[in-house]
RNA sequence: CGGGGCGUAGCGCAGCCUGGUCAGCGCGCCUGCCUUGGGAGCAGGAGGUCGGUAGUUCAAAUCUACUCGCCCCGACCA
């Protein structure tokens, strides 16, 4: 083997071959799998265990907002897509179609859901009557089909699990609030839990969300340079309402169409995971959101069951009880290098050693996944340790993240300079845009990159727009995206 | 949906060009002994309709056609 540090075998180096080694990470942890069904995959409990710790932290955050979890039909009649005509148009290319059930086919055919705005717009149309029934701050936690040409487990599947927001209000200033909170939400739940660092911002009206007079979003730069959107809101202005006609009565006692929000964030953010903080030895999980926070790894020997083990059982009742997760791993078959490896595959960010030398001296050995690094810690306020690491590990993910964000984001005053960016090692470009749809158009064709999010406020010094010289109407940020 | 690559045991692969002891290797798995501080050792053993279908042939993992799936690069999307 090449470095004395590569003790992980059967995964492709991340620097050899990104993609490939992505694939391996993600099936040999034990993330997902692929299915018998093209373009779908398995999440496996592992895997699902990551996503139910994010998801807890956003249903944790939607509550505390005043937000309330409902759930709506997985079937949607063709004709409320169609209500709303730039929405229909924009998913009705990937949209799955139910023709027949019962044995019989069916009047009208039924989608099933791309995105829940029609069924839940057409609900929205009976409850809401009076200004006394707004804001209607709903959740849904669901899972979505959307039939892509090209598959990529966890980041694009014809089958995703996500949540999407969808709010009513009363008026057009609380509605762009709303949105914009939700996207605050989304921020904290990529810096703060899963320590990537996003930039935020608006779309462009060629990547908005469709029927949508908004769309804000949070993108992460992942380390192939390329951007993955991790998540978006959408102020759907009135367009929903006058669709579905969904109206109140105002304090003036006028009739009003409502105001309207909607916002989703996926499965694809245990994806922005497993590329951002993963290594050549597997999986790295930010602590917060690692189902198995530290494994305790016995170094047996002798009898070693009536002898270490009952030590490490102790340690693991300790730690338990002080709110880690964490697991004993006393397997019997593997050696404890074996075991090592295996974690570090899985991406278990504090191994806790414990054999003879360390009982003589009561004492733990404590390793960072993220670089290996040891320390000798007393039995005596080990739990303590524990956490402080685990919390130092979090920072130091997102301090790394952080870094390569910033040293791979660059600023392009001319178009040579953007095309060279982006021929190169790619990353988040900023430059200046006049907001025409041609100068963007121009940009994808030659470039392959597209306006991720529209800077604001805009860094000073983007007075002209990066393809046609023009006078800049906006800063924005152009990557090459997933 | 275009261009390219790959499907052989749970995983990783060789064999294919030039059809004929090619059903093989490493790891893993099972049994036993012995071990255990970075993927231990020895001995014995189980496991595969060579992605699928149809052809060519005395004979197909190998040649041909079709098909399914996965990966990569583009166009479309969370």
């Amino acid at each position: 083997m090449a470095a004395d540090n590569d003790f992980v075998k059967e995964i492709t180096k991340k620097s050899v071959d990104f993609s490939a080694w992505y694939v391996d990470v993600v099936r040999k942890a034990e993330l997902a799998d692929y299915s018998p069904m093209k373009g779908m995959m398995v999440i496996r409990p592992y895997g699902y265990e990551v996503w139910e710790l994010l998801r807890d932290q956003l249903d944790r955050m939607f509550k505390e907002t005043g937000h309330r979890n409902a759930y709506f039909p997985l079937f949607i009649p063709e004709s409320f897509l169609q209500k709303e005509a730039e929405h229909v148009e924009g998913f009705a290319p990937e949209v799955a179609w139910v023709t027949s059930g019962g044995g019989e086919v069916l009047e009208e055919r039924l989608a099933v859901r791309p995105t829940s705005e029609a069924i839940i717009c057409s609900m929205y149309a009976k409850w809401v009557k009076s200004w006394r029934d707004l804001p209607l701050l709903y959740n849904q936690w669901a899972n979505v089909v959307r039939w892509e040409k090209v598959t990529r487990l966890f980041l694009r599947t014809t089958e995703f699990l996500w949540q999407e927001g969808h709010t009513v209000h009363a008026t057009a200033e609380e509605a762009e609030e709303e949105t914009l909170r939700m996207l605050g939400i989304y921020r904290r739940l990529a810096e703060e839990y899963l320590a990537i660092p996003v930039v935020t911002g608006r779309k462009s009206d060629s990547e908005k969300f469709a029927g949508a007079v908004r769309t804000y979003a949070i993108e992460m730069l992942m380390p192939d340079g390329k951007a993955l959107q991790a998540g978006t809101s959408h102020n759907l202005g009135q367009n929903f309402a006058k669709a579905f006609n969904i109206r109140y009565e105002s304090r003036e006692q006028k009739l009003e169409y409502a105001w309207q929000t909607s916002w989703g964030s996926t499965t694809r953010l245990v994806g922005a995971l497993v590329m951002t903080h993963g290594d050549d030895s597997g999986l790295v999980l930010p602590p917060r959101v690692a189902p198995v926070q530290a494994v305790i790894v016995p170094i047996s020997a002798g009898n070693w069951r009536e002898t270490v083990l009952l030590h490490a059982q102790r340690l693991l009742d300790e730690l338990k009880a002080a709110g880690v997760r964490a697991h004993l791993d006393d397997r019997d078959t593997f050696t404890p290098g074996w075991k090592y490896a295996d974690w570090e595959m899985r991406g278990v960010p504090l191994r806790v050693e414990v054999g003879p030398k360390d009982i003589d001296k009561h004492q733990a050995v404590l390793v960072s996944r993220v670089d290996r690094k040891k320390s000798f810690v007393p039995w005596d306020g080990l739990a303590a340790e524990v956490k402080r690491q685990l919390e130092a590990i979090q920072g130091e993910l997102y301090a790394r993240a952080l870094a390569f964000r910033d040293a791979n984001t660059h600023d392009a005053r001319s178009y040579a300079e953007l095309r060279d960016a982006m021929a190169g090692g790619r990353g988040f470009i900023r430059c200046g845009w006049c907001g025409g749809r041609d100068c963007e158009a121009k940009v994808k064709a030659d470039t392959s990159a597209t306006i991720r999010v529209i800077l604001d406020p805009p860094p000073p010094g983007f007075d002209a727009c990066v393809a046609c010289g023009g006078k800049a109407a906006h800063a924005v940020l152009f990557a090459k995206s997933y």
